[in-house]
DNA sequence: CGCGTTTGACCGGCGC
DNA sequence: GCGCCGGTCAAACGCG
């Protein structure tokens, strides 16, 4: 389940006629917005000229982004893409729930990102702002490594606000706010803000020392067994088992409820298996993301990482 | 020891 | 100027 909700920008200028949601945008129509998470291969053949027509590297890409499809994987999300363009600084649930709500994924930064922000970013910084509601099933599916610095009673909502920002880089300025909609409890709403300043997070670094159980439920049991017997690997990139595992806290808490209410198990639905790049995908990425800076990561960096560290 | 969450205090924007 | 509110800080603590 998803919804859509779109800031600042012109919906469809920027999904065109794409049946679910991708988002490759005319190249000539700044800001090249781009998410990574809901594209299909008809979206890669139009650039002939970075992926070639290499079937396997469009069945890598495919596989990849897979669990992200949303008409492949109920449990995805659907994509947003933001605007440079300042966003009205009060969207408050309200307004998101007007009925043009939709689902994305944070905006994937470039990596220059340098500009001096002051220690407590006001609600000025908060353009690129991205909402997503989604439910619980739909909060599993973040690739980033976050980690939880606040939590804050909205006046108006029985339940809390949660804030997190990216553990996986420490200048990392990325945000997240996860709270639950006031008027569908098995709706979270998420928010966005600011962007990844680095690649993807590796296995090692998204999960050091945050793969805690603070429950012996059998949710998350399954979770952290679900990983363990890739560990040893070091060049696994995983979008699924890299997922937000605070957020998961309060999706199994939230689970938990639900399955006591109406006993529907869908735990196992959400886990996906890990994903290998291959060194042409790889290469493949780079390219693209020399297409699409704002948007992708510096994927050569994270792999020099993996090298070094299998060196060492 | 390092990384996580929790939680009260603090800060700054905004409306009146 | 004041108070409300949302966002962040940072100390305390938990966990492996």
């Amino acid at each position: 389940m998803s919804e859509f909700y779109m800031e600042n920008w012109d919906l469809q200028a920027v999904v065109g006629g794409s049946s679910n949601g991708a988002c490759i945008p005319d190249m000539e129509d700044p800001p090249y917005s781009f998410d990574p998470w809901s594209f299909q291969q008809e979206d890669l053949m139009s650039f002939p000229e970075i992926f070639g027509t290499n079937p396997t590297i469009l069945d890598e890409l495919e596989e990849l982004y897979k669990p992200f499809y949303p008409e492949l994987n109920p449990y995805s999300t659907q994509t947003i893409i933001t605007s440079s363009l300042p966003v009205p600084q009060d969207v408050d649930e309200q307004e998101n729930q007007k009925g043009q709500q939709s689902v994305s994924q944070p905006a994937i930064s470039g990596t220059n990102n340098e500009s001096v922000k002051p220690k407590r970013s006001s609600r000025r910084n908060q353009q690129n702002r991205v909402v997503q509601h989604v439910t619980a099933d739909g909060l599993s599916s973040d690739i980033w490594a976050w980690r939880k610095y606040g939590q804050k009673p909205i006046k108006g909502s029985p339940y809390p606000r949660s804030y997190y920002r990216c553990s996986s880089s420490k200048g990392c300025l990325a945000r997240k706010q996860v709270e639950r909609s006031c008027s569908d409890p098995r709706i979270f709403i998420i928010t966005y803000t600011a962007e990844h300043s680095h690649g993807y997070p590796t296995r090692r670094s998204a999960l050091a020392g945050s793969t805690r159980s603070k429950s012996s439920s059998g949710v998350t049991k399954i979770l952290a067994n679900k990983k363990e017997p890739h560990e040893a690997a070091e060049t696994v990139i995983s979008p699924t088992t890299i997922k937000d595992e605070s957020v998961q806290q309060e999706c199994i808490k939230m689970e938990e409820l639900q399955m006591l209410e109406d006993g529907d198990d869908q735990r196992d639905k959400i886990l996906t298996p890990d994903i290998m790049l291959s060194d042409e995908l790889v290469q493949s990425l780079e390219n693209f993301e020399g297409l699409f800076p704002d948007q992708f990561p510096d994927l050569s960096h994270e792999l020099w990482s993996m090298n070094e560290f299998a060196a060492s």
